[in-house]
DNA sequence: AAGCATTTTGCAACCGGTTGCAAAAATATT
DNA sequence: AATATTTTTGCAACCGGTTGCAAAATGCTT
C-alpha cells in the first residue's frame, strides 16, 4: 500500500539502511547519497513510518495527555497551549479523557501499551497517587496543576494553593469585609484543601473578621449556582472566595437572580482568570493563575525528561496575581 | 526494558505464536493454552505492545482529530464527546491543532506518518478541500460540521447550515420583527456562507421586512463584541442572527454597555446552544445544534470505514431547533 | 486399535524501520 | 605509488509483534 523504505532503496538502486540513514540527521551519509534518496522519495512520494521507528529507537514522541476537566472551560486554553506546545516541538499528544470516572488504572495500561514517552496528568481533582501510578510503570510524568508536597514523588507544575488561599484572605482583609467565606470546589480535591488551609491560616491573624466556609460538589456553573443558592438561604456573608472562576460565575447567576448586587452586596473572588472572566459581562475580580507559564513549564520538563527519565522530582510554583474587576468592592485605604 | 512476548513465551514454555494467540481473540487456542499463558503474563506483567502490533495488523487504532477551534467554549463539548466516544469503542485520538494557521498540508504528513486509521476534521472554518486532502491520501475521513455539497467528496456530518439560515428568518418573522440582521461569522467559512445564504432567500419572500448584513472576523467573544459595537454607531436592526453562540456572547456584552436592553431594544438570536448559552446570566435564545448525535453519528461512521474505506461518501444532516430562552421578544399572535 | 478428521501448536517469514560491524571507497600521508 | 586514515556503504540482526503453513496432538469412528 504505502510506500516503504525498502521501494525507495530500490528505486534509489542503494541498500536499505542507507534511505534510513538518509532520514536520520546526524547519520553518516555522503552528500551524494542523500541527494540521490530524497530525490527517488520524492518520487514516490515516500514519509517514513513513525511507529516503525519507534520500535527500534524505543521513541514514540507521544505524549499522553491524562485529565478529567472536560467541562471548565479554562481547558480548553488549557488544551489549547498543550497541543500547540507539545506539537511544536514535534511531539504528539495522545488524549485521555477521564471525565466519566472509569477506572483510573485502565488509562495507565492503555497509554502503556501506546508506548507513550512520557504523560501530563493536567487536573487538581485527580489525585496524587494516580499521577505516582506512572512513574511507578517508568513512565516519566508531570503533575500539571497538582499538590506541592513536601516531599513530592512526581514532578509538579502549578501554583501554590496555600499561598493562593492566603492571598483571597488578604484580599478580603484589605477591602474591610467584616464576614467573608469560602466557597471551595470539591473537598477531596488537594487544592481545595490547600487554599483552605491558606485562607484559614491567614483569616486566624484577624479575629475581627468571622469566616466561615462549605464545598461545591465539582468545578462546574451548576454546582457553583447551587451552592450560592443555598448559602443565601441564611444569612450569608459579605464576600466569597470560590474555588474557581467557573464555581464564581455560576455563584454570581444565583445572585443576580435574588435581585442582590455585586459587588455592593456581596462580593465574589474566584481563582484562574480564564479569558471568559475578562468578558465585559462577567467582568470577574479573580485570582490569575499563570496557566501559559505553567503549561510551558511543565513542557519543558517534559522535554527534559525524555532524555534523563530519572530526573529528581521538583515542584515548580508560580506566583498568582490578583487580576481586579468589578465583582469585589475597592481597596480600602486605611 | 518492558515485558514482551518472548519473556512470556519463555515463562510459559511455549512458543512465540502461542503468546500472540493467547491475546488475540477469535484465534485457535486451546483453553489450556491461554490458561497457562495468562498466568506466566499476569507473573511478568506483561501488556502487548499496539504499536508494534500495528506493523503487522496495519491498524493502529489512532484517530486524528484535526480541527482549529481551540478558543469556542463549544469545542470543549466537542471535545469531550469525541475524546469519550472513540475510547469507548477502543480507540485512541491524536489531536491535530491547527490555530495558528499553519500549513495544513504538513498536518496529512504529520498524520500519516502515525498511521492513523482514520481522520477526524472538526471545525466549520477549514474548507472541504483540508478535507479532500486526506481522502486523496487514501486515509478515511469525516468532516463533521462541514458543508453539505451536492456532489460531497468526502463524509460529511452536520447540520444543513442553509436550511439554519431560513430558520432564522422564520424566527424572526414570527415574532414580527421589521428590520432584522445578519451578523455572520468569518466570510470566509462555508457555514457563514451557508446560513447567509438560507437567510436571506427565506427574507426575499417578506418584503416587508428589511434586512442587512455582516460579518465578524473570526468565531471569538472580542469579535463579536467588536462587531456589534460597530452596528450600534448607526442605526441598528431590531433583531440579529449571529455566526454562533460567542458571537452572540460578545454582541450582548457591546449592547449591555450602550444601556440597550434585551430583547426589549434589540433581539439576538444565537447558534449552537452550548451549555453556557443555557447559563442564567446568558439566557441565549439560539439554535440548537445536536453535537451529541453529530458526534455520535461521526464517531459510527468512522468505525464504519475502518472495515470499508472506500464507502460512497455521504451527509448526514441532522435538523436544529429553536432553544427558546431570554434574548428574542416572544412570537407574535397573527 | 487403526484410520480419519479436526484442533492446536511451532516454525519461519514478515511488518517497516534502525544500527553495530566490517568491507569498500575515498581521502590523506609519506 | 604504496600505505595509513577516515568516511561511506551494505549486510544482517534486531525491535515486538502476527500469520500462513505444515507437523503434532487430540478426538471420533468403526
Amino acid at each position: 500500500m504505502a510506500v516503504t523504505l525498502k521501494d525507495v532503496a530500490i528505486r534509489a538502486g542503494v541498500s536499505r539502511s542507507a534511505v534510513s540513514r538518509a532520514f536520520t540527521d546526524g547519520a553518516s551519509v555522503s552528500a551524494k547519497m542523500r541527494k540521490k534518496v530524497e530525490k527517488a522519495a520524492a518520487d514516490l512520494g515516500y514519509r517514513p513510518n513513525a511507529l516503525a521507528s519507534s520500535l527500534t529507537t524505543g521513541r514514540t514522541k507521544l505524549i499522553g495527555l491524562v485529565s478529567n476537566n472536560f467541562h471548565n472551560p479554562i481547558f480548553l486554553e488549557v488544551f489549547d497551549l498543550f497541543t500547540r506546545g507539545l506539537q511544536d516541538r514535534g511531539l504528539r499528544p495522545l488524549i485521555m479523557n477521564l471525565s466519566d470516572d472509569q477506572d483510573p488504572e485502565k488509562s495507565v495500561d492503555m497509554l502503556k501499551q501506546y508506548s507513550v514517552d512520557a504523560v501530563v496528568v493536567a487536573s487538581s481533582t485527580l489525585s496524587p497517587s494516580f499521577a505516582k501510578t506512572f512513574r511507578d510503570a517508568n513512565v516519566p510524568v508531570v503533575h500539571c496543576f497538582g499538590r506541592n508536597s513536601s516531599s513530592p514523588e512526581v514532578h509538579v507544575v502549578g501554583i501554590d494553593n496555600v499561598e493562593a488561599g492566603r492571598m483571597a484572605a488578604r484580599e478580603f482583609v484589605k477591602r474591610g469585609y467584616g464576614r467573608v467565606a469560602f466557597m471551595g470546589g470539591p473537598q477531596s480535591a488537594t487544592s481545595t484543601q490547600d487554599r483552605f488551609s491558606g485562607f484559614s491560616s491567614e483569616m486566624a491573624g484577624h479575629s475581627g473578621i468571622a469566616y466561615s466556609y462549605s464545598f461545591a460538589e465539582q468545578y462546574s456553573f451548576e454546582a457553583g449556582r447551587r451552592e450560592m443558592q443555598r448559602l443565601l438561604e441564611s444569612d450569608p456573608a459579605e464576600a466569597y472566595f470560590c474555588g474557581d472562576d467557573v464555581l464564581s460565575i455560576g455563584a454570581l447567576s444565583a445572585i443576580n437572580e435574588t435581585g442582590l448586587r455585586v459587588p455592593e452586596d456581596i462580593g465574589i473572588l474566584g481563582l484562574n482568570d480564564m479569558e471568559m472572566s475578562r468578558w465585559e459581562n462577567i467582568d470577574l475580580t479573580t485570582i490569575h493563575q499563570p496557566i501559559r507559564q505553567i503549561i510551558n513549564s511543565s513542557i519543558e520538563l517534559i522535554v527534559a525528561m525524555l532524555d534523563e527519565p530519572d530526573r529528581y522530582p521538583e515542584a515548580r510554583l508560580f506566583p498568582c496575581r490578583i487580576a481586579e474587576r468589578g465583582t469585589l468592592r475597592p481597596v480600602v485605604d486605611l
